[in-house]
Parts: C-alpha cells; structure tokens; sequence
DNA sequence: AGTTATAATATTGTATACAATTTGGCACGG
DNA sequence: CCGTGCCAAATTGTATACAATATTATAACT
C-alpha cells in the first residue's frame, strides 16, 4: 500500500543472510536445538562461509543461534522458564508501550487502530485463526510503533520473536482465544479515552495472560523444543541471484 | 567434578575482539561518530580482519556501532533524543528490577546490597566521584541480578552500556550528586521493609531523574564527540581516562 | 568384553587473496 | 568560475585456502 521512498537496498550478502536465517528461525524451518552446519546452509543460500559466519554471529547476538566454539551453532532451543523471563520484561513493555501511545499517538493512527481492531473481531469471528494472529501481531506493532520510542520498538521487536516462536511450536490456544479479544476489546476502550494508565494497566494484564497460556502449552506437549539433529530443511533461493 | 575457576574459556578470537573493542568504545577510546579502519584496528588487536568484521557486526547489532555498506563502520553518535527514549525503556525496566528483586532477592543478597548502600555513602561523604560511580553501577547491577531474570539482566545491560557512554561525554553530575545520594536512601529503605511496589517506583523515578540531568547535560557541554562524520578526533587518550 | 588411548575425519576458526564499490581528484566543457 | 564526467586510489565485501580443535572410529590392553 505505502510506496516506500527509497527501499533501502541490503546490497551485502551477510545482512540478506541475517534476514534469510532469521525468517528460517522463526518459521519454524530451523526447528531449536537442530545444529547449523556452515558449508550446508552455504550452498543453500548460495553464499560463501564468510558472509554466513557473519550473520551466525548476528543471530547469536540476538538470542536466536547459540555459538559453542568449535562445535557449532546450534537454534537456541525454547527453554519455558527463559520464555517466563522473556515474557515478565514483554509485560513491562507492554505497559510503557502502551501509556507512551496514549501520549504520543495521532488521531490518525488511533483511527487505524480501530480499523485493526474491527478486523481482528471480524476475524475472530469467522474462525480465521491465521488471519487473526497476523493482525493481532499488527496491533501490537501499531501500538508500539505509536509510542515513537526506537529503542522500545527495538527491543521490542526482539522480545516478541523470541515469543513467536515459543508460540508455534506449542501449539497453544482455543480456550484462550475468546478471552484474549475481550482483553483487546477492554484496552481498545482505553485507548478510545486515551487513558494512558489503564492503558497500560489493560495490556500488561493481557501480556501477562498470555504468558501463563503459552508457558502452560509449551511445558504439556511431547515436543520439549529440543529436536534432534538433521531437521528439515526445505530449498532456498540463492541470495547473491540479482 | 566442578568446572574451574574461570568457567567460560572463549577462546575465539572474534569473541575477545568483541569484548576489547566494546571496552574501547565504553570507555571512550574509540569516540562516537569515529570511522573504524579494519586494517588499522587489525594490527592494533594483532588479528586479522576476518575476526574483526564479526566483532564488528555484532557491536552493530548491540547499538554501539553503525555500519555503512560499503563505506565504513562508525561508532555509533549520541543522540540526545536516543538516549531519551532509551531512558524511557530504563525506567520501566529500573522498576521491574526493584520489584522482582524484592519478590526473589535472598536475604544474603539483600546484606550485600545494604552494604554497598553504606559504601556509596563513604564514598560520597569522601568526595570520591570516580568510586562512587563504580559502586553505584554495581548496587544497581546487583538489584538487577536479585530479580533472577536473565532477559532482563541483558537488556539492562545493553542500556545501561549506552547510558554510560553519555554520562562519561558529557560531564554531568555535581548538582545532582547529593539529590542522587538521597534516591538511593529512600529505595534502600524500600528495600529493607521488602515492599516490593514502592522499591520498583523509587527505582522509577530515580531513573527518570537522572535521565533529565544526562540529557540536559548532553545538550549543554563541550560536546565533542557528537557529531557525524570525521569530526572531531585529536586522539584516543585525553577523554575521561583519569 | 569393557575401557582407554590413539589416530583419522570432519568441522570450525583464522588468514589471505581477489572482486566490487565508494571516494577523491583531475580534465574537459559550459 | 563552476559543474559534469571519467579515472585512480583506497577501503570494504566476498571467496577460498590453511590451521586448530572436537568428534568419531579403531585398536590395543586389562
């Protein structure tokens, strides 16, 4: 929809790496604990050991890779008790993301807010969970993204990933999915007041819902996160094809 | 049998390169908005390019350094309305922290902790600023470690290394020394009747506070390091160092 | 047979060589 | 005199070659 002016061109192999390997984490392609052999993702991606490393080194800064030296990286696998860390700052963020829009926002962007609103309920509605989890996930970006604070949006955007994936692989909701559009229906109404404290206050609680759902989730199911090595990896475009 | 003393041997290269070059921006060797010869800093560190450019890539990836496609790496700038909004994030996690170390400190820790509240007043009392500041960043790093949060932990400490390099440009402090001094009594008060809210919104505040003075330092000073491109590099040595 | 020592293999860590892009300077033309 | 276009130098980006370490397999010994 938005014409992006100028569409920042990553011309160096190691950031495209960065995104390529990141998106792989996070689909689930590259389950946690499977190890990342360098010269096999090399000639899947098409690139050369250097520009890999590089992007491995990223990655691990990020919490996503771990680097054991001199015995490969391996997908940070999804440890519920980290996952309960990650999701005590996510509430804190949350809140402060929260006060800060109802300060900072526009009108217009509070407007838009409710249009995603409206769809996320449609889609509930309907039953569309995928639907319904990617606007929700929009939402929440809005939000953040209205309380014009880069190094909230960063951290921000680090914390989430990290949530996302815990996510996916506990295959959780159907009780809570009810519950979870009140709670959005209750800070919506907030921000329609542009009440920043219970703003604040509303999506806090509904973070911190969330955790106890998704921690819940992720300790039942067989699958602990740590999978065997040799996982599935599906064929990638090579990167350096422009 | 345990492990020894030093447990975590990182024995790559890339790895130490990080951790000296960090030292070296922290401390204001390397001075914000610097450009970053490879070559020049391969010889320095006496390693190969190779290991620099991951180090390189990850200081980029923690904020401390930008990197330009093509045309060089830099320090990462100060920018006054960053570290603001970086302040705004540190305030709400300064309050996580009060609160779960309250919730999870053990008394030992809490001992400690008193301790180094009795120390930092020694060191005030004694006009000593370069110790107090020493132990002011461990009191605070040694509420954060109570909370038993290690996502917390690293996020704070990647504010707080940010934080840190504005402070040691500009040089703030002080009017503010004795009014700091005197936040420090009231959360250590709150920490000693274990009330965990209180403790959190002190710590807030706190934060917030001094943030207003960094800031208003940041915009007043002899600013030298400040600025874009190759401004402003008579040498590494005459900073802060003494 | 089980265990330990040793060697072979594979994979990672580092260094260097090569390619691509930017930057600065200079000539030419307006 | 100033602007434009091209060329040269320098620096970054990438690929490959080499070195070091961990893992696995083998074999000898108790």
């Amino acid at each position: 929809m938005k014409a992006p002016a100028r569409p920042i061109r990553r011309a160096t192999l190691h950031h495209s790496a960065v995104e390529e390997l990141r998106a792989m984490i996070l689909d689930g392609e590259l389950p946690p604990g499977v190890r990342v052999p360098e010269v096999q993702l090399c000639e899947q991606l098409g690139i050369s050991r250097t520009p890999l490393r590089e992007a491995l080194r990223v990655l691990s800064s990020e919490g996503l890779v771990e680097l054991r030296p001199h015995r490969g990286a391996i997908v940070a696998p999804v440890d519920p008790g980290e996952i309960g860390a990650i999701f005590e700052v996510m509430d804190a963020l949350e809140r402060l993301a929260g006060t800060l829009a109802c300060r900072n926002g526009s009108d217009a962007e509070f407007a838009k807010l409710d249009r995603m609103h409206d769809q996320l309920v449609t889609q509930h509605e309907a039953g569309e969970r995928a639907a319904y989890f990617l606007t929700n996930r929009q939402i929440h970006s809005q939000i953040v993204a209205m309380a014009r604070n880069p190094a909230l949006e960063a951290t921000y955007a680090g914390f989430a990933a990290k949530i996302l994936r815990a996510r996916s692989l506990a295959n959780y909701d159907t009780g809570r999915w009810q519950e979870s559009v009140d709670e959005h229906e209750g800070f919506m109404a907030a921000f329609r007041r542009r009440d920043a404290e219970e703003a604040g206050a509303l999506l806090a609680d509904h973070s911190r819902r969330t955790a106890v759902a998704v921690i819940q989730a992720l300790r039942q199911p067989p699958a602990q996160g740590m999978v065997q090595e040799g996982g599935a990896v599906t064929d990638a475009e090579p990167l350096n094809a422009g």
